[in-house]
Order: structure tokens, then sequence, then C-alpha cells
DNA sequence: GCTCCGGTTAAGCGGAACCGATGGTGCGGT
DNA sequence: ACCGCACCATCGGTTCCGCTTAACCGGAGC
């Protein structure tokens, strides 16, 4: 019988893709994680390990293998979920991964409420991008994730993960102090642009919307804080494409709106592993952080 | 997040009974046994066995994650069965029950055609009673069981447990020399018996049958093994209700047949555990013995 | 060229897991 | 009522597994 815990570091790996994040993820060292794998493989009798190049990659025999332990995650979880619903009043650490603007937007009204509602719960917040988050969230290492999918952009369905929608939040165009209600987005066309670093969602966000009006955006600031990128648009700096979280204070002079055209958003999600959904905590987190993001919004509104 | 070893060996205890039957089934000390479940009910924060009485017994916190245990047994079974297909031509060692009149009559031809037909596969033979060699299947001692259901006697389906039927027996009536032949059972109700000891299926099922042609049978001797029964028989020392497998040879002199009335069997079963049937070792088992099973009756017509 | 970075291997250590012995307890038999 | 048996928990001792540190290898990149 393969040993579950080896098996684990297996299914780590091929969420996390390197031995490395493997053992920083388990607070183990490369050394110890490399020889569980190769015991691993010694007890599956098979190679699971392509070790050709510099970084390993997983044989087929491997991500079969990687397909069972998925399962078993899935039957874990809810072992862990019964044992805590049994346990009466939710109580424990919930490890938390909210997305920057989140983090600034709603996170400390959340987090209010919970220490109100669930005084057992205890949060270990991390502020981190849905990108790296979410396989942490698969490898186990955050319990609940809050994630954005953005209109323009391929969704992106994660096996092993469940997400429930917390709200759809359009995105909101900034003008500089002085500029034109724009008509559509082509009037657009000229203008400088406030956006994020390339590669970054938002920025491809932009560059898309830009793209099915016609044209390319002439980016000339790129900023990650939607505060920052906020601050430069008041100085003039061009226009900006910002979710309407980022948007709750306004400077002087600038002036920001819905996107002309069809609606443009994105959609907030409170993900967890698919066996953890039942867990006390983690429902407890989701039912806090949708009552929390559509208060935020109507007083917004 | 539990561990799973200590987990499964909840299970054996909720298949086996006491802790030194699982000690037995894993080649542990019963003080092993117990530490590990004592260290189980730490991490799982919540009480799992009732130690009230000498014996253990599980509370229904322990029934719950006995239940998830036995879903994880599935799965892992399934990883092991995929592991061992992907390797090819079958090889290893199965383990094999079989009850006693199974031994003597099929066993030997069906080992004959194992190992011409996988040379690979090495047997490894118990010959067992399936009260205790299915629960013992359960725990992952065996991994395959011959068993029977005999009719009259209540069906039992177990859980975790998938059975192919092989074959279904019929139930002989063996007569001592001399005997008249019967009209009905009710003709044989002041007749003197050879059967089983009390408590055995046997025995329970010629009770039954008499019960169910108005009368309590008288029985003489108790043996258990069928051909000392018949040896009784031919000494004149009753009639007997004997399984087919078991009267291939008779004593000068003693006459078998089908009972009168309507037909009584028992049905055979070749069982192993859900999560196993795609092994290889457990699919060429269960191929030969319905092939030897029907080989040999057609040989008996 | 060197230096990181990712991975493997070897050697050593600490803690967990297991064993044997002891003692306690409920149950069946005489 | 007594004893014997089977079962289980506990304790001290030992073995062994799993992790760490350290050294080494190969490739990619400033």
């Amino acid at each position: 019988m393969l040993d579950v815990r080896r098996l684990l570091l297996l299914r780590d790996l091929a969420v996390l893709g390197t031995i490395a994040a493997v053992a920083k993820a388990r607070s183990f060292s490369t050394a110890a994680v490399s020889q569980q794998l190769s015991t691993l493989e010694r007890e599956a009798k098979a190679p699971l390990l392509d070790r050709t190049t510099n970084r390993v990659v997983l044989t087929p025999a491997g991500e079969a293998l990687v397909a069972h332990a998925e399962r078993l995650t899935v039957e874990l979880d809810e072992i862990d979920a019964t044992l805590a619903r049994d346990r009466g009043e939710p109580s424990g650490t919930l490890r938390l991964a909210v997305f920057p603007s989140a983090a600034r937007a709603v996170v400390p009204e959340a987090l209010a409420k919970m220490s109100v509602r669930y005084p057992g719960i205890e949060i270990q917040l991390t502020e981190e991008l849905p990108a790296s988050s979410v396989p942490r969230l698969r490898a186990g290492e955050f319990d609940v994730v809050l994630r954005h999918s953005y209109d323009l952009l391929p969704a992106t369905e994660v096996e092993g993960v469940r997400q429930v929608r917390v709200h759809t939040e359009p995105m909101w165009l900034v003008r500089p102090p002085g500029a034109a209600v724009p008509g559509d987005a082509r009037a657009l066309e000229h203008h400088h642009w406030v956006s994020d670093q390339p590669g970054s969602e938002c920025r491809e966000v932009l560059v898309r919307w830009c793209a099915a009006a016609g044209f390319v955006p002439r980016i000339r600031h790129q900023v990650s804080d939607f505060a920052v990128a906020l601050s430069l648009v008041a100085a003039g700096g061009g226009h900006a494409l910002i979710p309407r979280l980022g948007v709750r204070a306004l400077a002087d002079g600038v002036v920001a709106g819905p996107v002309p055209g069809p609606a443009l958003g994105r959609r907030v999600f409170a993900a967890h592993r698919e066996g953890s959904g039942r867990h006390p905590l983690v429902a407890a987190a989701v039912e806090v952080f949708t009552e929390v993001f559509t208060e935020v919004f109507t007083d917004l509104d």
C-alpha cells in the first residue's frame, strides 16, 4: 500500500511545480521532499518523475497517481470538515489569502464581523495574488482564497477547487480633471493611460478592451496599486481602468464611472478546496464575505 | 490533517472487533495498536472509542470516521490496482482464502490453471470460514475470498466488498445404504441425521429445511468435514444434507441426489474489496475460479 | 567567468513507533 | 465465590524512520 503522506507530496509537486516550492509549503528542506518522492517511486515500482531536465516533470504514471491523490484530498478534507462540525462552536485558525484591492476595501470589515460573530475563529491573513494563492490553496497552505476573474479574460476553472461568487464588481473608467465624458471607448484612442505592470490581469483587460474598440492603449505609467494609479490620474497622467473597489475615495477633480459601452466587470470569488466546503471555518468565511461584499457595494451606490 | 495509517487502524478495528485482532492482522503488538488509536483520538480531538467495558466499542464519532475510512480504502485499493495494471504482466502475491469444501474440490484445479496462465502470480492460500475470512478481506489481510451463501439463510451483503457469483451449487441429500427414496422432506421426519456443529451455517440450513417440512431433525452425529459425514452416513449413521461439492466420491451403498421438493442450494462467490476489482491479480483469480467451477460441475453432471 | 537556483546524495541525529512486561478489568466456567 | 481467560492501558527500552545539514552536480542567467 502506497504511503499517503508521500502521495500528497506528489500532488503538491503537481500543483506547485517544483520540489523547492513543495518544501517551502510544507516547511521541509528540499532534501526531505526529494527523498520522500524517491521512496514513493520505489513503493510504486514505477518512475513518477522525469529528471532529465533541471526541473522535475511528472511522468504519465505520476499524473495518474496525482489524479487519484486529488480524490484522496477531497475525502481527507471532508473528514476534517465532519470532525470540525462535530466539535460544535466553530473554532481554530483559518488561513485566508486575499487579492490586494480586496485587502484594502473589504477585509477589515469582514474580519471585524467575523470576530464578533465567531469569536472562536482566529484568522491568519495573507495578501497574495490569485496566480500563486490558488495553487497554495490546493496544496493546503490556505483554507479560503479571495480571487477574481475578469471579463474579457478566459475563465479559469481549477480542478479540486470550488468557488462561490460573492460579488460582481464593475470596472470603472477614471478620467483626469477636465477630461471630456467619452461617448464610447473609441473616443479614448489618443489619450494616455495609467495601468498595471505587463503580465498583470488588469493590464491585459485594458489592452483587450481597447482592442475591442479598435486601438492599442498608450500606456504611460505602470503601477500596481490602484491608489497610486488614482493619484497619477489626478495629476493628469492619463485615464485608468480600475475595478469599483479600487475607487472608494477620489482625489479632487477626478471623475469616475462605469465604462462607456457594454458593461465590463470582474467577478469576485471565495474559493476553497472541494472537500472543505462543509468545514465550519470555511463556511463561516464564505458567508461573511458574501455579506460584507454586498454591504460595501450598497454603501458605495 | 488526520494520519491515514491510524485511520485505517480504526477501520480495521471496526471490521475485526478487537484491538487484539487488529494487532494480529497487522503483525503488531496490541500495545502499538492501542497507542496509535489513542493518538488518533488526540488528533481527532474527539473520543472515538468507548473503553467502559473491557472490550472496546466505537463511539458515534468513531463510526462516522470509519465510514470515511471505508471510502479512503476504496480509493487506496484503486490506486494499487492502477499501479499494478500499469506494470503489465500480472505478477506478485495473491492472498486467497477459501472455505473448506472448495479447498478440497476446486482449488487444486484452480491453482494449476493459474500457474499455467499467469506464471508471474504467486498464491498464498488459507483455508478459512467466511465468517472470519470476509472481515479479514475487508481489513486487507486477503485479496480474494471464496465464500458461499446458503438458501434459507439471510443473504449477507457486506459493505465495501464486491462479490461475483462463480456458481450455484445444489444441496444434495445423502442416504445411508438401504434407505428408501423420500417422496418429500416430510418422509424424513423420523430418521437420524449427520450434520455440522451447532452454529454452523450448514447445520442451520438443515434445521430450517426440516422446519419448513414441519419437523425438527434428530441430529446424532456432529462433524464439520463432509468426507467424515459421508462415511458416517455410509456406516448407517443417518441422512445428511451436503453441498454437491462435498459429494464428489461416494462410499459403497450410499446414494445421493438433489433434495426432494423445491430446489435447495448455496451460491458460491468470489469476493474482493470494492476498490480492488480492477487489480490484475484479483481479476485473474475471479476469472479462473469462474472457469474452474463451471468445469468441475460439468464434469460432475 | 562566476553565481544562483533546483535537485540529488551522504551522514547524522531526534523523535516517533513498536515491543515486552506489568497490571487492571470484565466475563465465563467450575 | 473463586479462578482463569481474554482484552486492554501503561511504562520503559529499543529500533527505525524521516528530517536536517553539508557537499556536490548541472543548467540558466546577470
